[in-house]
DNA sequence: AAGTGTGAACAAGTTCACAGCC
DNA sequence: GGCTGTGAACTTGTTCACACTT
């Protein structure tokens, strides 16, 4: 791997995997770029140039084995092995987000519940009982977890993901709509539904402004 | 609006919009681009780039006049009005995201609530009745909705959008694990946490094995 | 004096196009 | 013959730096 690598381009390789994974399971052996590209509506240039920051894994002539590459993007996105995870919030977006079955056939693991109501404490979630956000600092320093999942309200955002760096955690999916401040070496990402519906509603502005000026 | 402005730059000003939001009802009056960028951890030269392309919000010396700001970006991002949204599959992660409180106070009503499930058609979520999926595009023909957010499961994911997009839904936001095929016409955001884990993961690993390498 | 708005310089990301290999 | 891998060309996006305005 020599240089450093764009994030775009890491953010692509999820795709990729996935729709190799369907490919594989399809009974495909074989790709090049140019089918593959049709499917992900991507240009084959940018799907070789993509991988090819990783190795050199297609053979001249007749493409890509569907088996290695899969096996290539599991080992650089590191899916060879399964992740800790722990969802603190457990609202009716908690609950829902913990329940997903699409983590554990992924790899990724929940090993904990946490939140901080006393009526919500000590039920049951999916077969394991909800622990008290305030337990999580120590518990996470006896049983570690690389991932978290943040579902509670806006205003206790910063504060939990503070409790999780602290507790070894670096990497955070924040469901809570705000903007939040981590440390360098910690990874975070959003999932805040508002921001895309609002900057789709720029678009369907402008068709609609557009089809109201040409009626007149 | 002189050029074709890059979709990048609408993507971030729904963020710019959130953040002034705050900074109101924090009381202030007036930001230059260097406090905004401040906040959101952005250049300044990028937020007055940004604005460039709509207008010449700012005054000079001063900065610019939140309240000001707060209503070009309203006017931009089609805010200063409602819009319609249908919610297609109400299982948990469905009623989850139908019930959340922040889509009313940011100008999204949920109209209706579909489902393809017996049981669970007819019955009541937020005080409306769910729907059957099956009369989606006629209802939609009568009352008119402007955004489909799905929640499906992956396999039913692009019929229910052909059938919003029949029905004249022109953005979807998409909760499905699945790629999805939209006319141009439509636009379409994708939420999909597994990929967000797995593009995280990338760096997990990477700084996991440093970290070995340094230990021998 | 302070801070916008913006062309120009720069950086990042994408696509082209073709040499090289299967 | 067909398709990869990759420098080079191009396109898109970001930052600089300063003329201009209040």
């Amino acid at each position: 791997m020599p240089l450093e690598i764009p994030e775009v381009v890491i953010d692509r390789l999820p795709v990729y995997f996935r729709t190799l994974t369907r490919i594989a399971d399809e009974g495909r052996t074989v790709i090049s770029s140019q089918e593959l590209g049709e499917e992900l509506d991507v240009t084959p240039a940018q799907i070789r140039k993509d991988l090819s920051y990783f190795g050199r894994f297609g053979k001249q002539g007749r493409g890509y084995s569907v088996q290695r590459l899969l096996g290539e993007l599991k080992d650089i996105l590191g899916l060879d092995r399964r992740w800790r995870v722990v969802v603190v919030g457990i609202g009716r977006l908690g609950r829902a987000v913990a329940s997903y079955p699409g983590f554990e056939g992924q790899g990724f693991d929940i090993v904990a519940r946490y939140d901080a109501n006393p009526e919500v404490i000590g039920t049951n979630v999916d077969g394991d009982l909800v622990r008290d956000v305030a337990t999580l600092e120590s518990d996470l320093r006896e049983n570690h977890a690389e991932i978290g999942i943040v579902t509670v309200t806006a205003s206790q955002a910063q504060d939990v993901v503070n409790v999780l760096t602290r507790g070894g955690v670096r990497a955070i999916l924040n469901y809570t709509p705000t903007g939040i401040q981590v440390p360098p070496t910690v990874e975070i990402k959003h999932i805040n539904p508002v921001l895309f519906l609002q900057s789709m509603t720029y678009h369907l502005k402008r068709r609609i402004d557009e089809r109201d000026a040409l009626r007149g």
